[in-house]
DNA sequence: GTTAGGGACGCCGGT
DNA sequence: CGTCCCTAAC
């Protein structure tokens, strides 16, 4: 394809809006194109006015895809281009890998053996499931070692997402498990046919189902890369081994792939992501052009002289140097504590302090490797009545409450989720696992009774209701209250024909509103989540939509809906992993203790101390104005009791002269 | 034979 | 904080 040449006179300035490294990156002729953007470049900036760019050279909405790390990061880059152009994006497909695999599934399901409305498992889900086939009789073991639930769907996870055979993956990344190998490979294979069976995938099948779709039917890879004749990827630096293949795939015909990434930000390697894949982009696409982003408007030149001092012993990267934009500031400050509660004492003081002079709580920001090392600092902040937004592991929808209640809805749009039925019936008081097997069996049954004789399609559906009332012989005597209420409310809610919220009010009024009162202290709490689920349902029509866009939202996507429940002013309690891609005033980082951060776990491998020094960089990036490096000296583990902590490797490395630290002893500790 | 409740232990990260 | 295992209760 030639290079653009604009038909028509462009409604944006490009050369005016953006700076010459950018404005280089964003015109790019056609063709493959590699831009190394550094942390806050302006790379969502770059991709908006790209995006935009070929919109305004008359790239149909339709033929664009842009593939990012988070379904809001698509949301809001086609909401700027919408507000620079003004121009319909509707036809433009955006989203995450998974969110726009489900979508290309969904239309030639049925080539791969699923339903189009198959619905998707989160990862306890898969866990459930791999626990039933581990209760099927030939896996029954009474085997100590025999891996867990758990450690059995990371393995198969890991396999996946590395794009190598189960067999491999124990060799490689969890060599304990050799001597199972067979029995292993054997379960997997019954965990896919019980998958295929109930029409679910997990977010694994999402990746390499959508690959296999490409690769086995040629027709189907034809039509998406008609359509698809312009690609852009945000975050390269994060995707694995599948996801590059699936985008040259996409790309091998038009070839106009523009993939952005910052090599030093990679920090996923542990769920599969392949570094290799943007260190490498250039051999693979030898007519690619490479384009540099370097000049940092975010912080100030303390912080990012700090950052690139803590990247620096990092061997394999991308030649850059970024440049801060901004004027000086304070150095940032690196700060030990005697014990975790003095470093909570020590951030909820500063928080204050700043807080009083002015400066808003939501832009300030507390960072830390692991979940766990927040603790204190939310007691913390809970006693000093510092109001807080944390990211807390469990995400919105992965409560068990929220679980319960799309339980219904995925059963409703997918009666052969045998995962969804189980949970049901579960919360039937007098069922357990037993129970619950042998209901799904016989409901099984009948819902296949229609199925014989002719032309089962052109038949309407048999309702579900009517399946479970002809299970009920199964159903234990004392469950016949709560069964009848299940039933009777299954009955009204697949009457509705598609209306998740109204679907929801009804399995509140009809039956869950009773068991969260019956079954929980902190019912209201619960009460008040599926109200606000039900009202986060109101802009969806479609079940499936719904169910898809619920299933594979991450939590900073939730969180849009909590914002709505009060405009307070927040301090934002954050992993690193969750907080990428943002950036904050001011930032804390907590306990940099060695062991803690690098934590010990992913020291194993060569790599993992760099994939580490790269978590550091992006925490430490995420800063505009003043940043705080802390650590305990004292910490009380399970095993040892209290243990004195040696300051993470990464302090260390840092040359003095680049930050001041402070001594909480000398200076005013009394009110720390 | 099942289910329900209580106590002990262990924790990286997330679509 | 949540999962697992054990034991009491049905």
């Amino acid at each position: 394809m030639r290079p653009f040449e604009s038909p028509v006179p462009l409604q944006i300035d490009y050369a005016q809006e953006l700076n010459p490294q950018q404005h280089a990156a964003v015109s790019a002729a056609p063709g493959p194109a590699l831009v190394i953007a550094g942390a806050g470049s302006g790379k969502t900036r770059t991709l908006t006015y790209r995006v935009a760019f070929l919109v305004e050279h008359g790239i149909p909405a339709r033929q664009i895809l842009l593939l990012t790390f988070t379904n809001k990061a698509a949301k809001e880059m086609m909401r700027r281009v919408n507000d620079l152009l003004g121009a319909d994006l509707r036809d433009l497909w955006g989203g995450t890998f998974h969110s726009i695999g489900a979508r290309c599934l969904r239309l030639h399901a049925e080539r791969l053996g699923f339903r189009r409305d198959f619905t998707i498992l989160d990862r306890e889900d898969s866990r459930d499931l791999v626990k039933a086939c581990l209760g099927e009789p030939e896996f029954e073991t009474t085997d100590k070692l025999f891996p867990k639930p758990d450690a059995l769907v990371d393995l198969f996870s890991l396999a996946v997402n590395k794009y190598a055979s189960l067999s491999e993956a124990i060799a490689c990344d969890y060599p304990q498990f050799i001597a199972l190998t067979s029995r292993l490979e054997e379960l997997l294979r019954h965990f896919r046919a019980r998958k295929q069976a109930a029409n679910v995938m997990d977010f694994d099948d999402l990746q390499i189902k959508w690959l296999r779709l490409l690769t086995d039917f040629p027709d189907v890879l034809e039509g998406f890369q008609q359509r698809f004749q312009f690609i852009l990827v945000d975050e390269y630096q994060d995707t694995n081994t599948i996801q590059a293949r699936l985008i040259d795939l996409l790309a091998a015909k038009h070839k106009n792939l523009m993939v952005v990434g910052d090599d030093s930000q990679s920090i996923y390697s542990w769920r599969g992501a392949n570094f290799r894949n943007i260190i490498d982009f250039p051999k693979r696409y030898p007519s690619a052009k490479v384009y540099k982003i370097e000049t940092n408007y975010r912080s100030t030149p303390e912080i990012l002289e700090l950052a690139n001092a803590a990247i620096a012993p990092n061997r394999e990267q991308f030649e850059k140097k970024l440049a801060s934009a901004r004027k000086s500031g304070a150095r940032p400050a690196v700060v030990p504590c005697n014990d975790a509660g003095i470093q909570a004492a020590f951030v909820a003081q500063r928080i204050m302090d700043l807080h009083e002079e002015g400066a808003p709580l939501s832009q300030m920001a507390v960072l830390y490797r692991s979940h766990f090392h927040v603790m204190e600092l939310q007691l913390e902040l809970t006693r000093r009545q510092i109001p807080f937004l944390i990211t807390s592991g469990l995400r919105f929808f992965e409560q068990a409450h929220i679980k319960d209640l799309t339980a219904f809805l995925k059963l409703v749009a997918n009666r052969s989720d045998e995962i969804a039925f189980k949970r049901l019936v579960l919360l039937l008081p007098g069922v357990g696992a037993k129970a619950a097997a042998r209901l799904w069996t016989s409901f099984l049954a009948q819902t296949q009774v229609l199925l014989d004789g002719k032309d089962s399609a052109a038949r309407p559906k048999k309702p579900i209701a009517t399946c479970l009332q002809k299970s009920a012989a199964t159903v234990p005597k004392k469950t016949a209250t709560a069964w009848a209420q299940f039933v009777a409310t299954m009955a009204q809610i697949e009457d509705l024909q598609a209306q998740p919220s109204e679907m929801i009010r009804i399995i509140i009024d009809a039956f869950y509103g009773d068991y969260l009162e019956e079954n929980f202290d902190n019912y209201r709490q619960r009460a008040e989540d599926v109200e606000q689920l039900g009202i986060f349902a109101h802009q969806f029509q479609d079940l499936e939509v719904f169910l898809t866009q619920l299933s594979l939202m991450s939590t900073a996507e939730t969180e849009e809906q909590e914002k709505n429940k009060g405009e307070e002013d927040r301090v934002r309690l954050t992993t690193i992993h969750q907080a990428k891609g943002l950036e904050y005033d001011v930032v804390f980082v907590l306990m940099l203790c060695d062991g803690l951060f690098p934590s010990t776990r992913s020291l194993d491998s060569s790599d993992g101390e760099e994939e580490e020094r790269r978590l550091f960089y992006v925490a430490i990036t995420r800063a505009r104005n003043e940043l705080y490096l802390s650590y305990p000296l004292l910490r009380f583990t399970q095993s040892q009791g209290e243990a004195s902590q040696i300051p993470s490797r990464f302090l260390m490395e840092l040359p003095a002269g680049l930050y001041e630290e402070w001594n909480l002893r000398q200076t005013n500790f009394g009110s720390y």
